[in-house]
DNA sequence: CGATCACTTGATGAGTCTCAACGTGGGTGG
DNA sequence: CCACCCACGTTGAGACTCATCAAGTGATCG
């Protein structure tokens, strides 16, 4: 291997299927259009007809929809190893908005460079159409929580939720992880009001399950929180390969 | 055209792409592995590995995730024209529940299929991309009305939403359509407990904006309840062709 | 060194849930 | 054919979760 270290993707991807030398090269090579972006700045405006997709190197993306009275629903977060804007590409429009959370490097990625790579390595193809699912599973997920657990279950199962997701490209573990999001970014996620956030995470800090602080997530009591959260990560797991 | 009536899939395309005699053709040959299932049995189950994806003909199904504590969260209604358990054939797993909810007729579609539909006519399967993107546009909005929004304001969206998706398919129209959904489904759908889905429909009635009674969705004031709902069909109406 | 941002805490109230009834229609079995 | 039952719908009272308003802390930064 050429890199000292795979990317998240390659990391990500290679969890759940073998690939040989030719189809991680291609991977690599979709790294090139390497670009960095900086905080706060949108990478895709709701509304705006975008062209580009990317795949995440490095930092934390969030993908938002405000609405008419301002309030503003989180839809997920990125974390490096991820696509961003693929549906945009697909739409031909956005309906959400796209903004890096922290200063992010990220390769460009055209419809055609996909193409073209899918041409080469039907087996790549396949892996990343799982990755798809995933995320959509994913968003699901999330939809649950909004809809049917209360707001300390949601905390835990998100918070439990992300760091298996990090752990999956070597950034997290069962003790914990870094993590860069306020607390507005939690309420936003979870359909909660900061001020509420602030109290759920002191419960569950005081409670001995997680500490969520100075951008460190630790887990206190990793099966004591799977229980409050009913956390099933069969979703995220997909560790049976489904290539033939 | 051989058939009197269209399929409802065939509609739904055609609203969006001018589909060519050979499209079309290949389209209703998708069609031609016709089964029925009765209402309350689910087609899929939670957990299970399932191989086949369906394109539903007639009849209303509902997409739903149990929880250990017996709550039930819908994720979506699939209505005449929809896809089902597509992910679930992708995952080789299903992590969700499908079940009729009236009596329906479904053609069964085997991934060698779809995948011969696609070589044949390239342009359909983007066709077929723009509906699940659709789809996963559908499912974002679901989790922005339920995390951003009141229970009145969701059950509206709801019910416009609904509207148009079935417009779509000749179903319905600006005045209702007819709906075979409980007050239970809405629960289930919207997170909120059936009883208070009752109040706020009476809230609604009461309010001249919208009737939900005996298995007919009437809407007495469509602005109005657009503009309590904050409705944005957008995401919906794709009009703008993503073909060359 | 004032400003801003992220976080923290308390008090109050709205929105929604739960529990407990009761109504009503269509189906089923005796 | 009637009596019953069960699913679905309706209504009221009280409790609880979580939002909102108000205020204040401590860091970081131009």
């Amino acid at each position: 291997m050429m890199n000292i270290k795979a990317s998240p993707l390659t990391q990500k991807l290679s969890a759940f299927v073998a690939l040989s030398e030719t189809e991680l090269a291609v991977l690599e090579r979709l790294h090139q259009r390497r670009k960095s972006f900086s905080a706060g700045r949108d990478l895709v405006h709701q509304g705006q007809s975008e062209q580009a997709a990317y795949i995440l190197a490095a930092g934390w993306v969030v993908s938002y929809k405000i609405q008419a009275d301002g309030t503003r629903q989180i839809v997920d977060f990125q974390i490096p190893g991820d696509f961003l804007g693929l549906r945009s590409v697909l739409l031909h429009t956005s309906d959400h908005g796209i903004e890096p959370i922290v200063e992010i490097e990220a390769a460009e990625v055209l419809g055609s460079d996909l193409l073209q790579a899918f041409a080469e390595t039907p087996r790549l193809a396949t892996a990343i159409l799982w990755a798809v699912s995933r995320d959509e599973a994913m968003v699901v997920e999330h939809l649950v929580g909004l809809g049917r657990r209360d707001a300390d279950a949601r905390m835990a199962h998100f918070l439990l939720e992300l760091g298996v997701r990090l752990s999956l490209v070597g950034m997290g573990s069962r003790q914990g992880y870094a993590c860069p999001l306020t607390q507005y970014h939690l309420a936003d996620a979870l359909g909660l009001s900061a001020i509420h956030v602030n109290r759920v995470l002191r419960k569950l800090r005081e409670g001995g399950l997680v500490t969520f602080q100075s951008g460190l997530v630790t887990f206190d009591d990793y099966e004591g929180l799977v229980a409050l959260a009913d956390f099933d990560p069969a979703y995220l797991d997909q560790s049976r390969p489904l290539l033939p």
